[in-house]
DNA sequence: ATATTTTTCGACCATCGGTCAAGTAAATTT
DNA sequence: AAATTTACTTGACCGATGGTCGAAAAATAT
């Protein structure tokens, strides 16, 4: 099939497009002409590639994160690095996947602008904790077997892990003050050092930053 | 003001209608008119009452949660109660005020509906995090005092409860087999535990059921 | 060249959220 | 009680949206 080429080159001006709009406003102000009109080609067309509005959220969401996560997993594989090492990189790219998708205006104290676009960060969550889950557990795996872990359940603290640090980089899902996000994040090390039997200060270098402005 | 009786009446026969329509389909498929056919009232006072569609989702999710969380939150001012006994009962709370709402029809494996009331889960998430965190907070501040809790920062390790609770037992924004979420919410427990310098098995009677089905 | 399939397109449709002028009911003033 | 002001109701109306469709144009095959 030689049309794949050139069909996948559509596709991704169509999601080009909409990276580029998504840049200047937010979603559900941003028409399906609109896109259209961006990639310079017909709005009927984009109905040819893609099903509806939302697929093409949803392809672009997920063509934004293959990279990052792509090489995160590959982290889980380098047994030869530090667990904590490799944990750390990890939640690096997530952060930095996070970044990457989180530029939105957040101009006015619009109160009705940050629910509409709830659900394009609940995507990234639901993406990001379900793609990285299986690294960081592998990784975790490798620290208990190394005896510089002690916790039963890697893939439940993967997952918590996950969860609270991506929530709480996206700071549109459960809006805080930078202090807040700071002092919640400095607990989940805290905890995590204590509840994993970790020294006191080996995951201190995670030093997660969220997302501010 | 006498009209407060009155106003507040059809304020919530709007409500009431939503939340009826809410149980049949999901909200983006609800037109205003609508809500307004289904309270017996014209298209036009539903904006007499409410600014804007999604205002009146708002509204009806404080409704829902206003009982449990007020009760949720006199927990924390019950000082002779165990701290564990008012935070199990606290979660309780919370569980509970999540199975009201998410009943939503999940007939078929429909990637798309799922997607399109993410952000009413999402509202729910917010809301109660945002609602329960000063009453967790207090009582595991009270567990600290009392020497039961061993943990530096009460309101980081409430907000990370909170927050792992409430988006595993909401198993909508982050889908996941049943063993799953059983086994991230022990996990949860045993990092606690670990975690706070609590016996093994104090926590374990939280039980924690996430909604099924 | 002809036939067939793939791709493009924009006019068109139904519908939506939200506005508004006009009207009615209720309260308040005189 | 009449007049006036205020509180509330309403459906026609508006601009815009997501999505459809048949027809045309490109590409491919025969």
């Amino acid at each position: 099939m030689p049309d794949t080429k050139k069909t996948e080159k559509k596709y991704n001006l169509i999601l080009d497009a909409l990276q580029q709009l998504l840049e200047e406003k937010k979603i559900q102000n941003i028409s399906v002409s609109e896109i259209a009109h961006k990639a310079g080609i017909g709005k009927g067309s984009i109905y040819y590639y893609f099903p509806s509005k939302g697929a093409i959220l949803d392809a672009l969401i997920e063509r934004s994160y293959k990279q990052p996560l792509l090489t995160a997993k590959k982290l889980a594989a380098q047994t030869e690095v530090s667990p904590f090492t490799r944990m750390a990189m990890l939640l690096q790219a997530c952060q930095t996947s996070s970044t990457a998708f989180i530029k939105q205006n957040n101009s006015s104290a619009d109160n009705a602008s940050a629910q509409d676009l709830a659900f394009l960060h609940q995507k990234y969550l639901a993406h990001v904790v379900s793609e990285l889950k299986p690294a960081l557990t592998e990784i975790i795996k490798q620290g208990i077997e190394n005896g510089e872990i002690h916790f039963d359940s890697p893939a439940a603290l993967a997952e918590i892990v996950l969860i609270v640090i991506a929530i709480k980089l996206d700071n549109t899902l459960l809006p805080s003050t930078p202090t807040e996000t700071a002092e919640t994040l400095q607990g989940l090390i805290s905890l995590l050092e204590k509840g994993t039997g970790v020294a006191s200060g080996t995951l201190s270098y995670l030093s997660l930053t969220p997302y501010m402005k």
